[in-house]
DNA sequence: CTTGGGACATGATCGCTATCATGTCCGACG
DNA sequence: CGTCGGACATGATAGCGATCATGTCCCAAG
C-alpha cells in the first residue's frame, strides 16, 4: 500500500486508469512535439519534465513524484512543449485524455475534484517561490519550518537541502547554529 | 481597456462577479481565520496574501495581480488561513463562493476553463521555482529569456530583476556583459 | 565482528551577489 | 529651459554559500 492510494484524486481516477507504464531510468514517457493522446499520473517513482532548448541547454520544467499527474496543462493541449523522462525506476498510469475530458464533463464532481488538487499543488508550488526567493539558509529553513511545523528527523536532511536548494552542507551548518 | 478584459477566465466569470471591492495600499480584504464566503478576482493592483507566523514575521505566500484570482484554495476551504492586503490601490471583485460552485456543478464548461487556468498558473508558478533554483544571475536569465523567448525593453529591467530574485545592479551587469 | 556505504558534521578556500556609493541618461513637467 | 525623479550603469567592499576535503557515526550485510 503506497502512500498516495488514500490521496482523494487517486481515488476518483482510479477506474479510469487503465493502462500501466512501468519505465527506466532514463526512458521516456513521451516527447516535445508529440501529440497528447494520454494524461499521466504517476504512481511510484519520479519524472521530470524537460524542455530542450535552442540553445542546446536543458531545462527541468517539473519533477513529478507518486501522486502527481504529469503535465497537467498537456489536458488544454494538442502537442506537449516537453519531453517526459523517468529519473528513477517510475510506474505510471494513463488515461485517454478524451476519456478524462468525457468523465469531467459528465460528472461535475470530477472536476471539481481535479481543481482542488490544482489549486493544492499552486498554493504548494507558490509557497516553493516564496521561500526560494530568501537569500539566506537561516530565513529559507525558517520559512520552511513555519510552513511545515518542525524539522523532520535525521535522514531527511538531504532531501530537505533539495527543496530548499542549498547544499547539504549549508543547511547542517544551520541546524547545527541553531542546537547551540 | 484593461489588459485581462481579454482572458478566457475573466469572460467566463463577468456575469458572476456582482461585487466591487476598491482597497488603498494596505487595506485588508480579508483575515486569516475568517470564514470564506466570497471569492475575489483582481482586476486592477496588486494583492499580496500574507502569512503571520507564530515567530512573529511574516511570510508572503501570493502576490495576486490583474487577471489573478485570490487564495484559488479558498474555494475548497472554509476558514482563510492568511490574510490578504492590497500593496497598490487596487480593484477586485467578487463571488460568492456558494454561486460560484453551484455554476461550476451545472456547467462543466466553467470548471474546465478554471481547471485550464490553474494547470497554466501552476506551470509558470513550477518554471519560478526552477528559475530561482538557479544559483547564478546568468543561469537564471538563461532560462527566462528560453522561456519568454527575449529580453524584455528597457523600463521592465527592475521588476524582471525582482522576478529573478536577484538585485537590479546584478541583472544590469549581466545585461551589459552580454552586449559586449 | 568486520566492512562498507550513506548521512551527518565541520574546516578552508573561492566565487558570486548584495549592498552602498556615485554617476549618467532621459523623459515629464512647470 | 531648468530641474526633478526614475531607471540604467559601474566600481568597491563584504558576506554568504558552493565546493572540496576530511572525519565521525550508525546501520546493515556478510
Amino acid at each position: 500500500m503506497i502512500a498516495i492510494m488514500s490521496d482523494e484524486l487517486y481515488l476518483t481516477l482510479r477506474d479510469l486508469l487503465r493502462r500501466k507504464h512501468e519505465l527506466e531510468p532514463g526512458e521516456a514517457l513521451f516527447h516535445q512535439g508529440d501529440t497528447v493522446r494520454r494524461v499521466y499520473f504517476v504512481i511510484k517513482g519520479t519524472i521530470h519534465l524537460v524542455r530542450h532548448q535552442a540553445s542546446g541547454t536543458s531545462l527541468v520544467i517539473q519533477r513529478a513524484g507518486a501522486g502527481q499527474i504529469i503535465a497537467e496543462a498537456s489536458l488544454f493541449a494538442t502537442k506537449y512543449h516537453c519531453h517526459a523522462v523517468a529519473v528513477l525506476p517510475t510506474v505510471v498510469w494513463s488515461v485517454a485524455k478524451s476519456e478524462l475530458l468525457g468523465r469531467i464533463s459528465a460528472d461535475p464532481n470530477i472536476g471539481l475534484i481535479f481543481m482542488k488538487t490544482l489549486a493544492h499543488e499552486l498554493q504548494h508550488s507558490r509557497f516553493q517561490v516564496e521561500v526560494l526567493s530568501m537569500k539566506t539558509v537561516a530565513a529559507r529553513l525558517d520559512a520552511w519550518i513555519e510552513w511545515n511545523g518542525e524539522l523532520p528527523p535525521k535522514g531527511e536532511w538531504v532531501s530537505l537541502a533539495a527543496e530548499l536548494a542549498v547544499s547539504p552542507e549549508a543547511l547542517y551548518r544551520e541546524i547545527g547554529r541553531r542546537r547551540a
